[in-house]
RNA sequence: GGCUGAGUGGCAGAGUGGCUAUGCACCGGAUUGCAAAUCCGUUUACCUCGGUUCGACUCCGGGCUCAGCCUCCA
């Protein structure tokens, strides 16, 4: 049975999907104007993992991660530039897509883009206006009216009150009420703009997520996710439009993953203290970087350092050697039986525990011990290979050959494999020869060179450190 | 100022009203020609002050500290 941690209720509460057996998930997505960043690696790899979990729980899983492809961020790039807004926004989503992939991220069911939902955006507004939760302004822009809808503010925890209070938004001359967002932005020259009732413009920001969600999920559905940021307003915003549109409850389980943080700060585009997933792609693999987001809880802060990528390093590896020595010594997987049922029946009811990752990945480690600890050749070792490689890959790890993963170099070292063998079948001959000082000097001289040896099983094998 | 959330061993990070988290690092032992890998073992905890309780790191209250949101942001 799976819980969920409900921002609106602020309690883990029991998941149930508006129809058995389907679930409806909506996630926001990336602004296409840069390279995703560590931060955005958190949310594609939690959601990823929540979607594999959902659909391992044997739900048909309609998951929709939006891009906004048009924004004022987007086309100040392009702008600074000298390239059009399409070129910008096509070239992010392919190296956000790049990312992904090398994170391990499962493709959502749809990936919806803002200037493709355009028409119905403009059909929420029109509907909007008619109920009187919106109006047109004079300067061409259309503002929700944050006070004609009750419940503004339930998912945030906010008054309206408070909000005057603590008001910060600059006072337009043009707005209703200061708190009044906007839906529809009247066109400048030189920006990409589409016809409405309105004239020509472009949709606001929140608009885009209450209309793409209603498209692809309908109007009420089970989960919507994204960051914690993204809680207040966007998420505030998108609930009073889509409620007030519909006049249904909008999505019923808010999920909200916390930050990633440098030197207990938070990690983002404004502050600048970022690190994109391409740079640490390129010190680290992709499932490293998923074993270190999952370690922690989706939504505690995630302190972000190369130590803890080091360590997640050496805990993957520890898992991979598991493997690595199971299937040398011959081993071949076999399909699990009861005698793993008690990891398997752990590990769903961590992740059912609001996607409790880090003790889900404590079972992986539980069963590379005992794997390690097996006898060579045993039904048993067989099975809990099996098992360890079947609940690591609900998480997008073990996915990779232990081998490859071992060998693989990070940086240029110099060495080829044959350039390794070779001094390999020296030192075997060597140590055959019991002459150990010309064996310690070859593989001193592979240290060097980040390779570390392995006698096992009367066998030398290699790996990178 | 308002509203959230958090404070666990050297580091990271779960969890529980009394019973080993887990990983990384360290130390000791086994194994090894020596290592590495692996196994076994030891050591290091629960911000602070009160309260509830037979018993609290775990529940309640105060305090202190930190982070986030209240403006674009995953």
């Amino acid at each position: 049975m799976l819980h969920i941690y409900n921002t609106l209720s602020r309690q883990k509460e029991i998941f149930e999907p508006l129809v058995p057996g389907k679930v409806g998930m909506y996630v926001c997505g990336m602004t296409v104007y840069d390279f995703c960043h560590v931060g955005h690696a958190r949310v594609l790899v939690v959601f990823d993992v929540l979607f594999r979990h959902l659909q391992a729980a044997g739900y048909e899983v309609n998951y929709v991660r939006n891009i906004t492809d048009v924004d004022d961020k987007i086309i100040a790039r392009a702008v600074e530039n000298q390239e059009s807004v399409q070129d910008v926004t096509d070239r992010f989503i392919r190296e956000m897509d790049a990312d992904a992939l090398s994170l391990g991220i499962l493709k959502p069911t749809h990936e919806p883009r803002a200037t493709e939902t355009i028409v119905p955006m403009v059909a929420m507004i029109e509907k909007l206006i008619a109920s009187d939760h919106a109006y047109a302004a004079d300067n061409g822009d259309v503002y929700y009216s944050v006070s004609s809808f009750d419940g503004y503010g339930k998912l945030s925890g906010r008054r309206l009150e408070e909000l005057r209070a603590g008001e910060r938004v600059a006072v337009d001359e043009f707005k209703q009420d200061p708190l009044d967002f906007v839906l529809w932005k009247a066109a400048k020259d030189n920006e990409p703009s589409w016809d409405s009732p309105w004239g020509k413009g472009r949709p606001g920001w929140h608009i885009e997520c209450s209309a793409m969600s209603s498209e692809l999920l309908g109007d009420e559905f089970d989960i919507h996710g994204g960051g914690m940021d993204l809680q207040f307003p966007h998420h505030e915003n998108e609930i009073a439009q889509s409620e007030a549109a519909t006049g249904k409850s909008f999505a019923r389980y808010w999920m909200h993953n916390g930050f990633v943080r440098i030197d207990d700060e938070k990690m983002s585009k404004s502050l600048g203290n970022f690190f994109t997933i391409r740079d640490v792609l390129k010190a680290y693999s992709g499932e490293e970087v998923r074993l270190f987001i999952l370690g922690s809880h989706y939504r505690s802060p995630l302190n972000y350092s190369t130590e803890q990528l080091d360590s997640a390093r050496s805990a993957l590896r520890r898992l991979y050697t598991a493997l690595k020595t199971f299937t040398e010594r011959g081993g071949v997987f076999a399909p699990p039986t009861e005698l793993q049922a008690s990891a398997v029946e752990t590990f769903d009811a961590a992740l059912n525990d609001d996607l409790n990752t880090s003790e889900a990945v404590a079972v992986l480690h539980d069963l590379a011990n005992g794997l390690n600890k097996a006898d060579e050749g045993s039904e048993q070792a067989a099975q809990l290979a099996a098992t360890l490689k079947q609940l690591g890959n609900r998480l997008g790890l073990l996915e990779e050959d232990p081998v490859s993963v071992l060998q693989r170099a990070m940086g240029d070292d110099g060495l080829d494999e044959a350039a390794i063998q070779a001094l390999i079948d020296e030192r075997i001959a060597a140590r055959a020869a019991k002459d150990f000082a010309r064996s310690d000097e070859i593989r001193d001289k592979l240290v060097e060179a980040g390779i570390v040896l392995e006698d096992n099983d009367g066998k030398t094998t290699w790996r990178r450190g």
